[in-house]
DNA sequence: CCATTAGATAGCCACATGGCTAACCTTGAT
DNA sequence: ATCAAGGTTAGCCATGTGGCTATCTAATGG
């Protein structure tokens, strides 16, 4: 696992939530992970850490091939932490209507 | 507005998290936002541009206070995206799923 | 055995990030 | 008019990020 930092770090780059979104469709050897990117593969090769490490996605090796496949705890985190503010942000708004009202009921204040 | 990648770059660190999650609860000027953090005042403010240029948050200055105010349709942005993945990571298993119970269907075929 | 394939490692480079201090500019209060 | 408050700007620095090439190892196919 990781903690946020990384996580949404994680999801901070296209290549990477390219790499995300293939991953999400099923489990997928390096090579065929790097194909659509157009750049060296020690450059693909890093992202596939920065993913790791943030625990976006895990990976084992059998023979020479290293296949990947995505972790989907990690975007029940990373939902979870923006779900928690959107929350916070509807119950403020809440309050607020609440507090329009308050005022509608009181009438006019301010009007000669 | 802003793209995918400033907006999850936003969210890749404790101090611009925790300035959203202030601000959800409401506006606040810039001073009342910095005081949590043990750091400068213009290291700070960067951090408020990346938000600001990202589009989590606006602000606007009236005398000599900055008020500093959440966009929640930029959390909505953030969040659609991983709902996406997640669609798709669930379709992936269901179609997982009926695959498996289409080999259980046809019974064993490897068993003496 | 030899060549190829799949990936890993090392090292280089340019630029971005995240922190700082010092100096500056407005606005507001006295 | 002056001083304090609230930012803002400019510049410095260390480290991180994202790209590259060159080289290396480990499996596999012939």
């Amino acid at each position: 696992m990781a903690n946020l930092d990384s996580i949404f770090h994680g999801l901070a780059d296209p290549t990477r939530r390219a790499v995300i979104a293939r991953l999400a469709q099923g489990p997928a050897p390096v090579s065929e992970l790097a194909t659509p990117h157009a750049m060296a593969l020690p450059s693909f090769l890093k992202h596939l850490k920065v993913l790791e490490a943030a625990g976006w996605i895990e990976s084992e090796k059998s023979g020479r091939v290293r296949t990947c496949r995505l972790r989907p705890e990690t975007a029940k985190l990373a939902e979870g932490w923006l779900g928690r503010q959107r929350t916070l942000w509807e119950a403020r708004l809440n309050r607020l209507d609440a507090f329009l009202e308050t005022i509608d009921d009181e009438g006019d204040t301010d009007d000669s």
